[in-house]
RNA sequence: GUGUCCGUAGCUCAGCUGGAUAGAGCAACGGCCUUCUAAGCCGUGGGUCGGGGGUUCGAAUCCCUUCGGGCACACCA
């Protein structure tokens, strides 16, 4: 059930009862809460359609809406319409509706959210490289990505999330062969060594983030280096068990360690598919292309044709392998799709990455349907974020200049909250798990309350400061919510009590007006993929409970049906609002 | 140069399928803790929605133009 569409079914009855269009009915929230709760400004649009005054036609509507109202009192959705000059239709919600309302919000599944067909949807998101650290590059891939995948569970998606890790390439070659010149007695490197490879890693995390950077240094200035890493990367291409052994350990460690830095973030995937299991599906992605005369040679290169004839402006050729034969990113990502639709056949693919490659991703898209890769209904999705800028508007950095660790930022953050806690409390009472959980939210909410398409300023202080629209902010509403249900003691969750909430207190009816309103924000906010729909509905709704709580001392109600109703508006709130954080990608504390 | 995104209060951002007096948070100022967590609540001040034109009864929102900024424009990923 969805509370808009209620008014909007009751507001086109009433236009068409007096002969109007139903589709010019829509009611919205008002613009002035001063005057009225929602308003209909359809009249104005009749007006014209029908060349007469508005505010005759409004007239004549919220003549026809109060004889429904006078016949249905009870369960009329409005309690009052009134007509203004020039021909706004000014409205109020009934209080009994609304109380029954939030049962049956209570009571639905979702919520009683309104959601369209399931589909199958592959979420493609992260993007991290082997033997490489997280960083601040990382995050907003992983914050979008994660909260996306978990909207589009909530809406009832089959969905996958994989991170596509960076795993092919140059970066391997270099790796073994800076490993091999530290390391040359190791079995690995005797060539006649005809045993069985060690299970155990010869090598931890932190060695391979060592070696991986002086090993592309290195090779910068020593070029027979230099040919040894790309005789390496092309061994392993082609299968030699040495190197293929080490590149398979390599992604081990890597792969345990960034599962632990992304556990670290709420952050987790269905798949860990990586470039590599894209390689065997190249040749015949190519034959695919050249067979349906899709590729040719240009300048050497093999490049696929994607300018269409609706473009205002010239769309480049998708290059699929350079003219020294190498394949490309590009190309990559193409076998990619073949992988995955042969893997599971998604409806929807979706990929989050920097707005920055939104042209690839058009070229990549038209080959694709093109091509024929995905089916004719498969629709293909690029969510391209903004940069993540420091204080000074340009791209986050270290004081020192140089690209932050996730961990770092992680622990950075973590310490403002720690600091900010132990001002309020004695120093054995902060709780570090509290103390993390905190931190995610300022980080994710800080994120996610933006636009994602758009530059942010991603400002340790001020999220630390935890004042105003944050996520400890709402994290503490939640804490609350908890502490005096805590406090209560034995209360049930008893849905119908919600009928016995009181009429005439002007704060619960807003708190309820905000809660009726999920319903419509998650529609939009799945349909959309925007996550700071959410975020702003959860400040609305912890706004709205603020300002009750601080008026209404629920413990001390004396009246017990109306405390317990209110008890039950507690559970209702605190459902919505861990739903909503949980959406966001993280989760609240019992106690902060 | 071509394309694309953006420009809203001192700062950070919402609002953009057109509607009444453009919202919020921070910062500033003034109130509120013997009472369910003051990380809170209540209130005050602060904006020619970059500029100019147009469409409309009505424009931050749609169209055109102009200025300013970010980013992308085949052999990196």
């Amino acid at each position: 059930m969805n509370l808009t569409n209620e008014m909007n079914r009751v507001m086109g009855d009433a236009f068409e009862k007096v002969g109007y269009d139903r589709a010019l009915s829509r009611v919205i929230v008002s613009s002035r809460p001063d005057l009225c709760e929602y308003q209909c400004n359809g009249a104005m649009g009749a007006a014209k359609a029908y060349h007469k005054a508005p505010i005759e036609i409004a007239n004549a509507v919220v003549a026809s809406l109060n004889e429904v109202m006078a016949e249905n009192d009870k369960n009329a959705v409005f309690s009052s319409a009134e007509a203004i000059m020039p021909g706004f239709i000014n409205l109020n919600v009934s209080e009994a509706f609304l109380r029954h309302f939030a049962r049956q919000m209570a009571t639905s599944e979702r919520f009683g959210a309104e959601l369209p067909e399931p589909k199958k949807i592959l979420i493609d998101y992260g993007g991290p490289n082997v033997a490489k650290p997280l960083h601040i590059g990382h995050l907003r891939s992983a914050i979008i990505g994660e909260s996306i995948k978990q909207m589009l569970k909530f809406a009832g998606n089959e969905v996958i999330g994989d991170t596509h890790l960076g795993d092919w390439g140059l970066q391997i070659g270099l790796i073994i062969e800076e490993f091999k010149r530290r390391n040359p007695e190791l079995c690995y490197f005797n060539p006649d060594f005809k045993g069985k490879f060690p299970e155990e890693a010869p090598f931890t995390i932190s060695e391979l983030e060592e070696i991986y950077p002086a090993a592309s240094a290195r090779a910068k200035e020593d070029e027979e280096f230099a040919a040894c890493a790309h005789e390496n990367t092309l061994k392993l291409q082609s299968g030699d068990p040495v190197c293929h052994e080490l590149w398979k350990k390599i992604i081990e460690v890597s792969v345990a360690d960034l599962k632990k830095n992304y556990a670290k973030l709420n952050v987790s995937f269905d798949l860990w598919k990586a470039e590599s299991d894209a390689q065997p599906f190249i040749p015949e992605l190519l034959k695919i292309l050249a067979d349906k005369k899709l590729s040719y040679l240009s300048n050497g290169a093999t490049v696929v044709d994607v300018q269409e004839e609706t473009d205002k402006h010239e769309v480049p050729p998708c290059l699929i392998i350079k003219s020294d034969g190498a394949s490309l990113y590009a190309t990559t990502d193409l076998a990619t799709i073949i992988d995955r639709m042969n893997y599971f056949n998604p409806d929807e693919i979706i990929y989050i990455t920097d707005k920055r490659q939104d042209m690839h991703f058009v070229q990549v898209f038209r080959v694709a349907k093109k091509a024929g890769l995905v089916r004719e209904d498969t629709e293909l999705f690029h969510i391209g974020y903004g940069t993540m800028n420091g204080k000074d508007g340009k791209p986050f950095k270290t004081r020192a200049g140089g690209v932050m660790r996730l961990e770092a930022l992680i622990s950075e953050v973590d310490d403002a909250v720690r600091d900010k806690m132990k001002e309020r409390y004695e120093e054995d009472e902060v709780n570090e798990e509290t103390v993390h959980k905190v931190g995610l939210s300022a980080i994710k909410y800080g994120d996610l309350s933006n636009q994602a398409a758009k530059d942010y300023i991603f400002d340790i202080d001020r999220f630390a400061s935890f004042e105003g629209n944050t996520g400890p902010y709402i994290l503490y509403m939640i804490v609350r919510i908890k502490s005096i249900l805590q406090k209560a003691g034995n209360v049930s969750r008893n849905t119908d009590a919600l009928l016995d909430l009181p009429d005439g207190d002007a704060n619960l009816k807003l708190l309820l007006r905000k809660l009726s309103n999920f319903s419509e924000m998650i529609s939009t906010a799945v349909e959309e993929l925007a996550p700071h729909k959410i975020c702003s509905y959860c400040f609305e709704l912890c706004d709205a409970f603020s300002s009750f709580y601080h008026d209404t001392p629920i413990l001390k109600e004396t009246d017990e049906k109306v405390k317990n109703a209110y008890f039950s508006l507690l559970f209702l709130l605190q459902e919505v609002l861990e739903t909503c954080i949980s959406l966001l990608g993280f989760d609240a504390p019992e106690k902060m």
